[in-house]
DNA sequence: TGTTGCTGGTTAATATTTCAACTATTGAGA
DNA sequence: TCTCAATAGTTGAAATATTAACCAGCAACA
């Protein structure tokens, strides 16, 4: 009789299960306002903070936007705004790019540089008293090998993540 | 002569520390993202389906919103809005703290557990889907552990989601 | 009792994010 | 060459989140 019914029963979450899960996303979530916090003497958010910090890892200080928009998880819209936010406060400029005229190249300036050192800093203290060091040395490395299978699974198709496709 | 300078220099991050914390960056938010897209079917998002999840889990369907607030990990202001969405949307209702008159509890009805019924099955999937069927079982009771000692040492302080203290 | 400071919650204004068009360009193919 | 679908990025409006007051009730205490 059930069989009608419920052609596909979800497999619910065991006790352990739910700890975790619930842990994680508390976790998270608290995790996200620290770091924020962190950042704010700086008048940055930390999504900014990817932003630039990114660039000033890329060759020339510069990348595409759907690059950025791919790096940080941004969407098209978001990280459009994001980079019109960095630009009033000097930290950013927009470039056409050559190769491809629709293209826009977002480039570091030299206090968009400064910047970044100056945030630096207060950032990867910030990364350490909130997790880092929170943890066993294994345990974070456990954490991120975890997370990177994450991220893999759900970068292949997540990739439109403006409305764009379907 | 350095000494006078950085009288505390940051531990930058190791090679495969920055990969961990990478990892976990844009795992974190392609997670939220996925999970959030998920629901939207539904006309809800994550923070939202947390408020009407822990409801159902609590005696009476019923919480204080500074309850509600800390658990979900929401500031007391952005709780308030969340809930004046759920209850425009029929599945909670606000009623008057009996003992503490500045209190208010939120109730959930019965539409809002019909709702966190039909919900659960789709976000348990998409929980399974995105993560935890994506790690060996080990990995993510793991990572449950870790992100379980980072929610203890950031709850503690981390209350004031507000800008309440201080 | 009156005062003071704190907690619980809301509100209005502002900032940020999302959503749904929209333009321009590219690239593939007829 | 022409057409058409797909990509890159922007825009304005609507939805959501944050910030900084704010009010009411509690609690301690002179």
């Amino acid at each position: 009789m059930t069989s009608t019914i419920n052609a596909d029963a979800p497999r619910w979450l065991t006790e352990p299960e739910q700890r975790a899960w619930r842990a994680y996303l508390r976790g998270s979530r608290l995790l996200e306002v620290s770091l924020d916090r962190a950042l704010a003497p700086h008048g940055t958010q930390l999504s900014e903070y990817e932003v630039i910090s990114m660039l000033s890892e890329a060759p020339g200080g510069r990348l595409r936007m759907s690059a950025l928009a791919d790096l940080v998880v941004q969407s098209r819209s978001r990280i459009t705004h994001t980079a019109a936010r960095l630009e009033k406060r000097g930290w950013v400029v927009r470039e056409a790019c050559l190769d491809d005229r629709r293209g826009v190249e977002l480039v570091l300036t030299d206090a968009g540089r400064t910047a970044v050192g100056d945030i630096a800093q207060c950032h990867v203290t910030s990364v350490r008293d909130s997790m880092i060091d929170l943890l066993a040395p294994e345990e974070f490395l456990g954490l991120g090998k975890a997370m990177q299978k994450i991220r893999d699974a759900l970068a292949e198709d997540g990739q439109a993540t403006d409305a764009h496709t379907i």
